[in-house]
DNA sequence: TAACCATCTTGATCTGTATCAATGCCGCTC
DNA sequence: GAGCGGCATTGATACAGATCAAGATGGTTA
């Protein structure tokens, strides 16, 4: 899995990503400190879902481990993932009770949490919370509508390189490797969550995969591990003009 | 148009939308009374570009008039618009220096605009504006997330049943109108700019326009000015099962 | 080693939306 | 009131991706 690093991002945050920071009791200033009584580690199965849309929600939080989504879902069945939650990432809703989106865990996951009453009242008196926690919810709202331009105008194959591209930046900045050249990585959905999150059949993903390896921008080696020899290729084909895109 | 009020809104804020208080000066607290001089009006005319994507963006502000909307483009011509602007939507990305998006004006638009930089620094030593921009950034993402079902999942039929209930109900609580029973109201959008907005053609469009007329869902005056005789119909054919849902 | 199950691949066919192409409508200008 | 230009409608056809349907692969259990 990716960045299967356990509770240790959590309880040293010299490699913390800036994201787990805002909620990590070990990186700020005095005043974060406090939270520590509050802090708390949850575990997900795979498959498990961490809080049904419309439930009540009462801790903040963010990914240690493993690979959670936001989804929606239709009365017919018919779902779309609206967000990928990768390691470092924040979930919560500051200010509001109850969830938006079912959140399920992908993968086995570790969640590092907080109770949301105390947390908000600490952002309240903590400007320098308020103000990370709005960057980081503009950065998300910019990932956001990237990706209706993703999901309303990108074909099938553009769509499938657009997943790997955020996938593989994240990993290769993660691990602190160049975005240039090849990058291996290996991604942690299965076809059918990589359909919903593009709006896609599993089908159509299978085929448009086989057909990314078949003319050389992938290699597979099994389902999951993937090999980009030339990542300008792959943004090439996914459509991207300037690149430098973020990513959810 | 919708709302075509003028500069009343921002000059009397009893009446100033939730949204637009944020940035209106005469809507808060002492300190923001202190914006008064850094407070300017912008005009547009239809069709105008506020800012260009990677633009230099040193204002952050809200529509007072008109419609204004924010589009990706690809480098192809294909677009997706991500985001409608409409009266009381704040515009502005504190914390960041150019723009993500174009921001362009679908109908004539008048703004209410702050320069950033003394803006940040209100925004800064008063936590109330910092808090109140984040419950708006968190209200758009919301939005942003469940236009990504729309545009993901929805057939061609939900997706302008989608559109229309949208802003019918943005129309509704503006005039503080109910939402059962019979709404009219008048859709400021081009076939082609319900199309970007949508991911569709406009032929797809039209051809939609005409089967909800001819199946009763609405009904049209001219090409714009439209009455939904029952808008749990209309509902009904978005897909939308709780309905409950916030917009841009 | 075999049987099993979840996941993935591939093929054949269908269908919703795009594309290409006329035509219609309406306000504006001269 | 004729002509023009921007928008909208409608029709005919093409095609990308969905749907339906077999298999293939690979890991796990017995």
């Amino acid at each position: 899995m990716l960045n299967q690093n356990s509770l240790s991002v959590a309880q040293d945050c010299s490699e913390c990503p800036i994201r787990h920071r805002a909620v990590c009791a070990r990186c700020e200033t005095d005043e974060l400190e406090r939270l520590e009584d509050i802090k708390y580690y949850r575990r997900f199965e795979a498959g498990q879902t961490v809080i049904w849309s419309g439930d009540k929600m009462d801790f903040v939080g963010s990914v240690v481990s493993g690979i959670a989504s936001l989804t929606q879902t239709m009365e017919d069945g018919r779902t779309q993932m609206v967000g990928l939650l990768l390691p470092s990432d924040f979930v919560g809703r500051p200010g509001r009770n109850t969830a938006a989106y079912d959140v399920v865990a992908t993968t086995d996951v570790v969640m590092c949490c907080f109770r949301k009453a105390p947390f908000e009242e600490l952002m309240e008196k903590t400007p320098h919370i308020a103000q990370r926690l709005l960057q980081m919810t503009l950065d998300e709202l910019d990932a956001a509508r990237e990706w209706m331009l993703v999901l309303g105008r990108k074909t099938a194959r553009e769509k499938i390189a657009s997943l790997l591209s955020i996938v593989a930046r994240r990993d290769a900045s993660l691990n602190m490797a160049r975005l240039s050249g090849a990058v291996t990585f290996d991604l942690p959905l299965t076809r059918e969550a990589m359909a919903d999150y593009l709006g896609l059949t599993l089908e159509t993903v299978s085929r448009q995969m086989s057909a990314l390896r078949k003319d050389g921008v992938i290699t597979l080696e099994g389902k999951r591990h993937i090999t980009v020899p030339d990542m300008s290729v792959l943004l090439e084909e996914a459509g991207d003009d300037t690149d430098g895109g973020l990513l959810v």
